[in-house]
DNA sequence: AAGCACACCTGCTAGC
DNA sequence: TGCTAGCAGGTGTGCT
């Protein structure tokens, strides 16, 4: 579910919830949910006791930095940090300790608040681990990810990412070592918005059409946020505190087959791509 | 070696 | 009403 909107609507939920509180305790359920971590068993003993110093974002992925205080982390030093993704149905919520928790809830950080935060993942795509990161870097574990489509991206490296590909530029969007955060929603959101059709191979997309969606990548992803990201006919994505986006209401062409396209009325055409169902319309998308 | 299919899961919906 | 097939926001792996 989550795409990069998604992710940053909850990373700033979690950060009010968590930021300055210490976990005093981290509660696995379910085994799939730590299957990257590289031993599970020993992940309460690692973050029992350490403070939330702050909780980011790469792409899709939620990073929460962890000291084991009691003071001021030095500058310079490495940091222990939990990498979160919430892969198709994950969710974090928070809740008060002691109220019921939801089926699939497989990690549960109990804070000295008295408050928890839970991950929630019906389909276990999503998974929760340890790694590292330098100060001020990225994560160890992100290494592969490719610019953060919000904050890292421009023209040039979108250029970068298309130059040569014979894939075709809405698989080429998707490739999180391409570009880190757009997902299936955001990518034919965008690729309309710049009137690019998904099906163009990756490096055929000329300067002009790269620099317009270089801009319609920040507008889009800019403005779903501040909608409360993106929320289906499933209902599956939901905030930290339960609540769900607003931004399909400006889904362009995304899930929209067959109705007329907001800017020519032409039927929104569906198509499958690289097992992924693509929308787009064929007028204004070329 | 880029590009593709497939596997990994659960839940919901459309259709019979 | 009840069953089943198909589909869903993602991504790592292994094949060609």
């Amino acid at each position: 579910m989550p795409e990069l909107p998604e992710a940053e609507v909850v990373r700033r939920g979690v950060d009010r919830a968590a930021r300055g509180r210490t976990v005093t305790a981290l509660l696995l359920g379910r085994d799939r949910a730590t299957r990257r971590d590289p031993d599970p068993a020993s992940l309460p003993a690692l973050v029992t006791g350490r403070r939330v110093e702050s909780v980011d974002r790469v792409g899709k992925v939620l990073v929460v930095d962890l000291w084991a205080g009691p003071g001021a982390r030095p500058d310079g030093v490495e940091r222990d940090v939990l990498v979160v993704h919430l892969g198709m149905s994950g969710q974090l919520r928070t809740a008060r300790t002691g109220d019921d928790r939801p089926a699939h809830t497989h990690v549960v950080w109990v804070l000295d608040d008295g408050t928890e935060l839970r991950f929630v993942d019906p389909r276990t795509f999503g998974h929760v681990a340890r790694s590292t990161a330098p100060p001020g870097g990225r994560p160890a574990a992100l290494a592969h990810l490719g610019p953060d489509a919000l904050d890292e991206l421009d023209p040039a490296a979108l250029a970068a990412a298309f130059a040569g590909r014979r894939v075709a530029v809405k698989a080429r969007l998707l490739d999180q070592t391409a570009v880190a955060g757009l997902g299936n929603i955001y990518a034919d959101e965008v690729l309309f918005r710049a009137g690019i059709s998904p099906l163009r191979a990756a490096g055929s997309v000329r300067t002009v059409e790269v620099d317009r969606l270089a801009a319609a990548i920040p507008e889009v992803l800019t403005a779903a946020i501040a909608a409360g990201g993106s929320t289906l006919g499933d209902g599956g994505y939901v905030d930290v505190d339960g609540r769900t986006g607003r931004y399909q209401a400006e889904h362009r062409v995304h899930a929209r087959a067959g109705q007329a396209c907001p800017d020519c009325a032409a039927p929104i055409t569906r198509v499958r791509l690289g097992g992924r169902t693509a929308s787009w319309c064929p007028r204004c998308q070329r």
